[in-house]
RNA sequence: CGGGAUGUAGCGCAGUUUGGUAGCGCGUUUGACUGGGGGUCAAAAGGUCGCAGGUUCAAAUCCUGUCAUCCCGACCA
């Protein structure tokens, strides 16, 4: 690259490019295809990014290319400079790889799996988990080799039920995994040390993207591990929901974040005789809450759950109506993992299944868990515990005094906009829609153990490897990228992932001397390290005006006979409104490169 | 995997109810006029109507099957 103050804007590695549109593939249309719903879908179609290829697969065409080449640049250069080396491990993978964590049982139907000619089973890799830790069994030899931080940039295979929404939720797209081993949590060369790094490694990359994104604390999920923070783009649009306490700063998503302390009251007085109510054919909580005379918050959701131990045990789990149970929270307050029960068997148990009330914990031995909201009101309606009926007027105090003793409160459900925070006393819990795009984890020993990846440590002892994974959606970025930075338009690209800096139009470029100096002004900008887009197609201006619009590079030049008659040239930023302004022909290029490094 | 819908030219759609020559708009090609926010005129190319079977003198249209795609939900490092 030239030597140059933009530098370091431009991310490209090699010698900024000059491109002719006409050279080029960048089919644009007027109207999008009919399945496009969101607006990062529609306007990479339009703008001539991606086309499909099938359900959740798609060509990255050159300006999609050209953009994901500059996010995997950015990602390469924070890894790096976190101490990684990257490496790439196939696509391909034997299943039998899977035979020490089972987790092609947990991917289920998700896992892309085939069978080659010899009758081998085969699968196309969602993650590299086992692949890496494979490799680390035969070359991780000395505890003298620690901490080691491995990634690649690499497709990755989902065999999603129901991809959608572009690039957003892919069958195949492009990602960034990253590994790292540790003999120990806390010290320079432990995972804690590492993690630290590869989180501000993140924040680093998102915040080069020129991404609005947010930190959050967030479930480990069937990955496994003990701590995880997924990094989530902004986005009304997006997928998951985060909680955020504006006076503390805490961020969480809804599977993960706690709620902050909740008073409940065991001997409120009972107002109400408890009935008994028919209720057939009433599916959901609404409509028997109607029925009732009451709302969802007035009812009790009993949930019948088993531990996952080798005897299991019953685990009732019971929350206010209109709230959601949450596995993982009924997993730490009971104490070991849970899940939903079989219904045949827990029917065979007693339970009738869709009116079951807490008054189930007199009739049989189990773990009964319950929220603080499901506890205060003196008057509730529930299930009655046979087919088709249902109860009102239930007081825990007079109905189920044992319950005071034998139940556990806790939290156990997921926490909604208007929560007290956990982290600020009187502060409350607002909801923010995001889509994930990066997520570290401390795996700690489980792919180690289930692989037997272990190394004699300093003093002679066996010890298991510890573990951290990092990865980074790199298709996604870019979707997500557009899906909050878009106009009525079209497209609004940061520049530093833009997949040219400057466009310049030529308006009538079969004119003498017009698309001759376009090129030289492109040479120009190029020297500067600056990536120009030339629109030399013998159009109208109008055409030219839209795709530019729509394409969206930062910077747009328009060379016309008229304007270099007068020494200028038209300029004009992607976010201005209204017309291109005149410039003098001898300042563009600062005026870019300074605008490109701001 | 449950519920709903749709497959007709590169894209967006009509035609299917009531079987009878394959249509429209945009885009594309050629020529002319044009030239600052998706131009005008003239000419042209482009489709085994998703696929397979059936009914019929005759099927885009009716019947059966199948495949594909999308939407809502369930699911989701």
């Amino acid at each position: 690259m030239s030597t140059t103050h933009a530098s370091n804007a431009s991310s490209s590695s090699s010698k900024a490019v000059v491109h002719r549109w006409s050279q080029t593939l960048i089919p644009t249309t007027r109207d999008a295809p009919s399945d496009a719903q969101m607006p990062s879908h529609i306007f990479m179609t339009r703008a001539g990014y991606i086309r499909p290829v099938g359900a959740g697969i798609y060509n990255y065409l050159p300006l999609a290319w050209r953009s994901l080449q500059k996010i995997s640049h950015i990602i390469r250069e924070e890894l790096d400079a976190a101490g990684a080396s990257e490496m790439l491990m196939p696509a391909l993978m034997p299943t039998e790889l899977y035979a020490g964590t089972k987790r092609d049982q947990d991917y289920g139907d998700l896992l892309f799996q085939l069978e080659d000619r010899h009758g081998r089973k085969t699968a196309l890799g969602p993650t590299h988990e086992e692949v890496i830790t494979d490799l680390m069994c035969g070359s991780l030899t000395s505890y003298k080799q620690f901490p080691l931080n491995l990634y690649q940039i690499q497709t990755k295979f989902r065999d999603e039920a129901r991809p959608r929404a572009g690039l957003l939720r892919c069958r195949e797209f492009i990602m960034k995994d990253a590994y790292s081993f540790h003999l120990e949590l806390d010290g320079d060369a432990g995972l804690n040390a590492t993690y630290d790094k590869m989180y501000q490694a993140y924040t680093n990359i998102f915040t080069r993207c020129g991404l609005d994104f947010s930190p959050v604390e967030a479930e480990a999920g069937p990955i496994g591990g003990s701590a995880s923070h997924e990094f989530m783009v902004n986005c009304v649009n997006g997928e998951d929901t985060i909680l955020v306490c504006p006076v503390s700063g805490y961020a969480a998503n809804v599977e993960k974040a706690e709620i902050g302390n909740r008073n409940h009251d065991w001997t409120t007085a009972p107002t109400a005789e408890v009935t008994k109510h028919h209720t057939p054919g009433m599916p959901g909580i609404q409509l028997v809450a109607e029925h009732l005379g009451t709302d969802a918050a007035g009812m009790l959701k009993t949930l019948v759950m088993q531990t996952q131990e080798d005897t299991p045990r019953w685990v009732l789990a019971v929350v206010r109506g209109d709230h959601e149970v949450n596995e993982a929270k009924v997993r730490d307050a009971v104490g070991t993992a849970v899940q939903m029960a079989d219904e045949k068997a827990a029917k065979e148990a007693g339970f009738a299944i869709g009116y079951v009330s807490p008054n189930m914990l007199e009739k049989l031995d189990m773990v009964m868990v319950i929220d603080p909201d499901a506890i205060n009101n003196a008057s509730w309606a529930t299930g009655a515990d046979e087919s088709d009926h249902h109860i009102t007027g239930f007081n825990w105090s007079r109905d189920l005094p044992s319950a005071q003793d034998k139940a556990i409160v806790a939290d156990i459900r997921n926490a909604a906009a208007g929560d007290p925070s956990p982290r600020a006393e009187g502060a409350t819990l607002e909801a923010k829609r995001g889509i994930e795009v990066g997520h570290i984890f401390k795996l700690g020993t489980k792919y180690s153990e289930a692989m037997g990846l272990s190394v004699l440590d300093q003093n002679q002892k066996k010890q298991d490897v510890i573990m951290g994974c990092y990865g980074i959606g790199v298709s996604r970025t870019l979707a997500s990228c557009i899906e909050s930075s878009h106009d009525d338009n079209g497209i609004i690209m940061p520049a530093a992932i833009a997949p040219y800096h400057v466009q310049i139009i030529t308006i009538k470029p079969n004119e003498d001397g017009v698309l001759d100096h376009a090129f030289s002004l492109a040479d120009e900008l190029a020297e500067q390290g600056l990536d120009v887009l030339v629109d030399d197609r013998n159009e109208r201006p109008g055409p030219k005006f839209k795709d530019a619009d729509l394409i969206g590079i930062p910077l747009r030049i328009i060379v016309s006979s008229k304007a270099i008659e007068a020494g200028q040239v038209e300029f004009k930023q992607r976010t201005d409104e209204g017309k291109a302004q005149l410039i003098n022909r001898s300042d563009v290029v600062d005026r870019c490169v300074s605008l490109i490094a701001h």
